[in-house]
DNA sequence: CTGATCCTTCGGCCGGCGCCGAGGCGTCCA
DNA sequence: TGGACGCCTCGGCGCCGGCCGAAGGATCAG
């Protein structure tokens, strides 16, 4: 009947959500380490491939004897994160995160950083008063814009909004996105603070990387 | 276990997705109407809206012998969206559209409109040569700003975007959002076009409105 | 008070699905 | 070429959960 019902039928085995969400930061991994990830054998963690497979939510890629199984499309990401979204705000008590701890780190959110440390930028910007966040928009001050400027980052034209908070549902806090919030992302990755992990949204810090959110934003990344 | 799996298996029912369907609109209905909407008895329906409840997922409100439920908040709606989304790219076959079809003829989406109206005036305007719409962005052109400005609809001030396309996903193609699409959504609310429909998204069009279409857009709402 | 309507709870039936053991196929390596 | 490994399919078990009939509180009209 729905078309609602039977994706949602999917999402809704223990396992298969489990296989799902260790998938979600966009790696590949091998049967195995799905069923491993799933709590189930592997025989079972089969048939629940299979299923993610022919619904496609999953897409698989053959190598020598392994099969390396990934989120079909970003789409399947994105309505994972809105479930998880209110899986938050609905539990009665916050619960843990129990994804991939990398993406909770630091991931990008489309162009911006979004994880602990994207919150912690925000926080760190908002605090020196170089921008000024709403729930409907924000801001740079003039200090911001110098800030911006000696730091390097340099927001791209465009009638694109300059600065916005993003709501992260890892941390349940804002982050920064628009123009300003890519900006910084691409400095970061530009001056080797940050580095991209392959075929994942995660990003990693670099001991550089360390040193300098510490002395620039005063952020400590011991997470 | 999963956080993902207690809430998707709630939506992986097809009694229970069609009750959430049924509400998407955001309008409250009484258990009996949700009974017809999920095509099962109401005691079956008594259970199955227990648990949404219990879920956070709806919300009840008690007046007189009756008890409407609604969505709990539009968190749940957005989740609904995104599974649908998912669903109608995934589906091998495009299915026909399911939900409440007041919503699929004319909704806001947030400040704008969207729906077969909202895609129908992006169109109207686009081919008018008014405003370019590319998948990153868009751009109102001079006779573009001349036509809202003779029409009444003058975007707001502000940093946020003017225009851009967004993705309706009751039709599966781009309508009119940003600055520019707010103030067309607005000046036809003014101008007795179109009218709120009480608790909901859904917008209905006014006599006044199907002339002025027409006339101004020679759009023929004839849904 | 009486009957009608709305909704719920209880109990029992039954189908569907997740689970694993056993077995088979393909791949890689020595 | 034999053995180890990764993965899949098949078959049977067991349980969870959806379904409805029957019965009971709540509310409203007359």
């Amino acid at each position: 009947m729905s078309d609602v019902s039977r994706i949602a039928a999917l999402l809704g085995d223990p396992a298969r959500a489990n296989i799902l969400t260790a998938l979600m930061d966009g790696r590949a991994l091998t049967a195995k380490e799905l069923a491993f990830a799933a709590h189930v054998s592997p025989q079972t963690t089969s048939g629940h491939l299979a299923k993610l497979t022919d619904a496609q939510l999953l897409s698989v890629e053959r190598q020598g004897r392994h099969r390396y199984y990934r989120l079909f499309s970003p789409l399947v990401g994105q309505m994972l994160e809105s479930v998880m979204a209110l899986a938050a705000s609905a539990s009665p008590a916050p619960r843990t995160w129990r994804g991939p701890e990398g993406l909770r780190t630091a991931r990008t959110c489309y162009d911006h950083l979004a994880g602990r440390l994207g919150v912690a930028l925000a926080d760190s910007l908002t605090e020196a008063g170089h921008i000024v966040l709403s729930p409907d928009g924000g801001e740079t001050t003039a200090s911001g814009d110098a800030f911006l400027a000696e730091f390097g980052a340099h927001p791209a034209d465009g009638r694109r909004v300059l600065c916005r908070p993003c709501l992260d549902w890892s941390e349940r806090r804002p982050h920064l996105a628009g123009r300003v919030g890519a900006a910084l992302c691409h400095r970061c990755l530009d001056l080797g603070w940050l580095q991209r992990q392959r075929d994942t949204r995660a990003v990693a810090i670099t001991p550089a990387g360390k040193r300098g959110f510490a002395e620039v934003f005063g952020i400590s990344c011991n997470w």
